[in-house]
DNA sequence: CGAGTTTGACCAGCGC
DNA sequence: GCGCTGGTCAAACTCG
């Protein structure tokens, strides 16, 4: 099965042969991610929206290997959820965030003992979220930021518990969710949800300081993904992704301006989502 | 003592 | 309407 994964996704397999449209043919199939001579795999969960509907991501995901009632969930929020890249993430937008967080909490009102999670009626905001498979024993990989876990959950079909994660950054409103696939459990299924509007924290075990979003993925995953492949499974190219670990002051790809002729579309100006995503050393020039 | 984790409970969304 | 499930809260607990 050759299957062809994204351009410039792969770092050291110098046998691909990729080109821009291996994307259309690279759909989402988890087998094909968890058996493949690969580390890594990205998905991505299209949160963004472009100018148009036209993007499903919930279509790329439709394997259980990532919730599945998410999927729909977020393809259908996606517009509304849509923040821009440059203006973080109001709390206010995020009810649950922004009464725990802030730390102004309605001092406890007897009526209303947990509304704090949700306001009724409003509906819950999704981010842009992108998650990726890493072949790894280590369930919460370190990406360079600061992670608070704040739930775990027994997910449907898996014997494998989800956690969630928040960052501890308290004007940051990124989670990300950490779980084990069923059908794997080597593989950790990683997924992001928003977008850092801080930059990394750096590695409390000397892997480097202000390594900047490239190291948010990078440096951690590097062993993980050494060999890590990328793609989307979309026949779409990819959205305007500013990655969920990209500072909020980088440059995103214009919607509109996609490359597809681009033999590397993921890689847009000034690294762009992968950029953001994968260390330079990781990407083959 | 502050930061992070655990864990039971609650809530919303969705399908039937 | 009801039940299931995912997502989140927050008190209690642990750790450095």
């Amino acid at each position: 099965m050759d299957r062809d994964p994204p351009p410039n996704f792969s770092t050291n397999d110098s046998s691909s042969n990729w080109t821009s449209s291996s994307l259309a043919s690279a759909s989402v199939d988890a087998d094909y991610l968890l058996s493949g001579d690969r580390e890594t795999s990205i998905l991505t969960e299209f949160g963004w929206n472009f100018d148009s509907d036209e993007v499903q991501p919930s279509r790329f995901l439709d394997s259980d290997q990532i919730a599945t009632d998410d999927n729909a969930d977020f393809a259908g929020t996606s517009t509304g959820s849509l923040q821009s890249p440059d203006v973080p993430v109001p709390l206010a937008s995020n009810p649950s965030l922004s009464s725990s967080s802030s730390g102004e909490l309605p001092e406890k009102q007897p009526e209303i003992p947990r509304n704090k999670v949700k306001k009724k009626g409003q509906k819950r905001i999704r981010q842009p979220r992108f998650a990726f498979m890493t072949k790894s024993e280590v369930d919460h990989l370190e990406d360079g930021y600061r992670w608070r876990k704040y739930g775990q959950k027994a997910v449907k079909n898996s014997p494998f518990p989800r956690s969630y994660y928040r960052c501890t950054n308290s004007k940051c409103t990124v989670k990300k969710r950490v779980e084990r696939s069923s059908e794997d459990p080597t593989v950790v299924i990683t997924t992001y949800e928003g977008q850092h509007c801080h930059h990394t924290v750096g590695f409390p075990r000397g892997g480097g300081l202000n390594l900047g979003h490239e190291a948010a993925f990078g440096t951690q995953f590097s062993p993980h993904m050494a060999q890590a492949q990328f793609f989307y499974p979309d026949p779409h190219p990819p959205p305007t992704i500013s990655p969920p670990n990209a500072p909020p002051n980088l440059p995103s790809v214009a919607p509109s301006q996609e490359e597809p002729t681009n033999s590397s579309p993921q890689v847009a100006s000034d690294e762009g989502l992968l950029g953001d995503v994968v260390a330079p050393g990781m990407r083959r020039r």
